[in-house]
DNA sequence: GTCTATAAATTGATAGAC
DNA sequence: GTCTATCAATTTATAGAC
């Protein structure tokens, strides 16, 4: 895998935006991270905007790859869960700085770019809605609103990275079986054996 | 209570600030929100970052009020925990935008600005993790990681700011409610009763 | 304490040479 | 596809009148 000059500005546009903030962000800083001038961001994207819009659609879509291969784990709801949690915080730890991008900067997109996004998160959103109601249906699951269970699940995996450092208390990893354990102590049925 | 000119710049740059973000947030915005001159902003604080550590820290001692007072309703762990993610919860979907300021303009602040409000922070964060660890020597809850399970908590009533609407599917009260039962269940030893 | 006017620097984006 | 040079607009902040 080459490393091309589009590599270099998408990584540098991403530090710069998750440092910053996207309108905080001057062309010339990702430039300099790229080590190109300021002219040449301009001849692979048109606007900072698409540049913005480029990361956050990879980073969504990758966000919402690994979210579906954990989910094909297991049949068994419990399991499913636990895998999709995992899978979600260790993305958000291991991507911190492109999951920063993708949470803070959605209102930066431009309305159009903006519908595009928004579908994709409302698939991830179902995607875990689903499973708690399949666990509901199963009875392993105790879930009285699924719609707030879902986001506050969700919530536990996306809020890491307003804080996560590689170098803090907890790997990726052990934050995800955290968050795993966690998440499922919040929506087992309590005559579920452990 | 008179709302002064100075209150209704304050409000102006919260909402400017929850917008836009802090960096991408102009001095002329501002002004033209909170029905002044851009001149006149400087009359009430030296500079923007100046605006910004006002806003934050007030938001912070208003959030540390909230949960020093739902942590003294009850002497019960279970019961102070419920109290303190309900108010913080509540607090943070009441005041969404003085929350988004709080949480995510953290780095935009100056490092001496930064550090006193990085001390707010780590005594909220502690009040948590003492009420946990007050619950597991009573033995009313089993918590293996007091610490990850602490910001845990926590994230799940800090990232509503990300997306609360007060016209959304919940009310701040009801997602309160439901943020305190989904906590407790996360940290209650499975022995003890409902 | 408010305004108008403006300084001084920086911004996103473009022109044109190589 | 990269550069240097630059435009036109916008930025934070200030000067000085009232």
């Amino acid at each position: 895998m080459t490393v091309t000059a589009r590599d270099r500005l998408l990584q540098a546009a991403t530090e710069a935006f998750a440092e910053h903030g996207y309108g905080a962000t001057t062309t010339r800083d990702i430039a300099s991270r790229a080590q190109m001038s300021p002219a040449a961001v301009y001849v692979h994207h048109a606007t900072k905007e698409e540049l913005l819009f480029a990361i956050s659609l990879a980073g969504h879509e990758d966000a919402m790859r690994v979210l579906s291969a954990a989910s094909a784990e297991s049949d068994e709801p419990i399991e499913r869960i636990r895998a999709m949690v995992r899978a979600f915080s260790d993305w958000h730890a291991r991507n911190s700085r492109i999951g920063r991008v993708v949470q803070y900067e959605f209102g930066a997109l431009t309305p159009e770019h903006r519908a595009v996004i928004a579908d994709l998160r409302r698939r991830m959103e179902q995607h875990l809605r689903d499973a708690l109601v399949a666990g509901v249906d199963e009875g392993v699951l105790e879930v009285a609103d699924v719609r707030g269970t879902a986001r506050a699940v969700l919530s536990l995996s996306v809020d890491l990275v307003r804080w996560f450092e590689p170098s803090g208390a907890h790997t990726a990893s052990e934050l995800a079986d955290l968050h795993a354990d966690l998440a499922i102590r919040m929506v087992r049925a309590p005559s579920t054996p452990v």
